[in-house]
DNA sequence: GTATATTATATTGTTGACAATATTATTAGC
DNA sequence: GCTAATAATATTGTCAACAATATAATATAC
């Protein structure tokens, strides 16, 4: 659970000091090459060679292997070691019925909580350029810019709670996310569905925003069930 | 997260030798400490004390500390210590957005995925008997008979992802439910609620039981706001 | 040559000692 | 007596050595 961002976060403010932690460096650092394949999953991960490779004594690294265990990234087998998290079918399809709902939930959160004006850079970010950088594949762009979607929405739904739960389940979704955006035309439409939410909240239909976004989850999942052949 | 409840129960599974590490025991311990009030919000909490007390050492205690942190349980100030989570009245009302949309989703699929007989042994256990404890509040019997419906219906679910964030948040969804257990007329409320929800459950009508479950929550969080003073 | 037992190596688990930091108590100055 | 500086104590943070366990390599019996 991610709270410990928020707390983070708002110690530092306090204190004015952003000291970032050796143990906070590594998690950080893992989770993104876990997340970018370059672990893919079942790699084994071995404490002292992460700790010879960022020059930090075996103890932070363990630490870090502690925090992405509870996070559900890694898996540690007393006495054996630890290996990046095995996904199956199974467990994707289950991260889409709780992605449906809890999405859902921040879209409409964020519409009630906000002005309609709030979303004109996010239309306009959602606009003819980013479309043609669909067009031609250019994918990190694309990410980013769910991302962005993604994050204003969290923050605009004024909801620690739930920022806590959908941090919870982002690495996984994020490496969802990244596979289907090979399936051809699913990121165009996924393009398309996150215009047609962002026109939603623009109204200040919350209603008819979350049901946009509950059924572009029912539609990613959808695109999953043809291709998960080729995805796992 | 608690995936690495899952994890642990497979590999006990896989090796049938069910060891319990020092940390996973201080971690209930604390944990149980916690939800039941004995260590109210904003306590000090010192590592040598608890390695004194629990004959551990001081690193067992520190790596605890670290998942009650990731779990929200417990906040970690930087060369000051480890408090108790304080928990405001805003990030209750969070609670109840996030519940509502999980909670239903947790009825529906476990209702999708069983047979209807399934449920009598619970409609069984609401009945008149529970009724009258209820009826004397007698809240440990009711308390534990909701923990016994929401426990067979996260497994009916067949979801470890909705298992997983449920956790995530059930301690302090506790710690809630017991303190709105004692506002007049609520107890008998919601044991009608749940009633209602078996019903449907057993009618094998799972968006009629979302929605119930739904309106179950939204229906805690109006008491909540009117006794909140009371409350927190 | 294969299978089993034994030894050697590598890896994880745990601890106590020490360092860094914060908190409390004491003293000095006015 | 009150405040500020200093010392003493307590608490958390870090590390490196050691123990326990698992894996790999070697030797032995048949």
């Amino acid at each position: 659970m991610s709270y410990k961002n928020v707390t983070k976060l708002s110690s530092v403010v306090s204190a004015s000091k952003a000291r970032i932690s050796d143990t906070d460096r590594l998690v950080d650092e893992l989770r993104r090459r876990i997340v970018s394949n370059q672990m893919p999953p079942g790699s084994r991960i071995r404490e002292n060679e992460l700790a010879e490779e960022f020059d930090v004594s075996r103890s932070r690294v363990r630490d870090a292997f502690g925090i992405l265990e509870e996070r559900g990234l890694i898996e540690r087998i007393p006495n054996k070691g630890a290996v990046v998290m095995r996904l199956e079918a199974g467990s994707f399809l289950e991260l889409f019925d709780v992605r449906e709902v809890l999405e859902g939930l921040m879209v409409r959160l964020a519409t009630q909580n906000t002005e309609p004006e709030h979303w004109d850079d996010l239309i306009n970010l959602f606009g003819d350029d980013l479309a043609k950088a669909v067009e031609r594949n250019d994918f990190n762009v694309y990410l980013a810019a769910i991302a962005q979607f993604r994050q204003s929405c969290i923050n605009a739904s004024g909801s620690d709670t739930l920022r806590g739960v959908l941090d919870d389940i982002y690495d996984r979704v994020l490496s969802m996310t990244r596979r289907l955006m090979l399936v051809p035309g699913r990121a165009s439409e996924g393009f398309r569905q996150h215009q047609e939410i962002l026109q939603a909240m623009r109204a200040g239909n919350a209603v008819h925003a979350e049901e946009l976004k509950r059924a572009n989850i029912r539609s990613v999942r959808k695109w999953f069930l043809k291709y998960n052949d080729f995805l796992l």
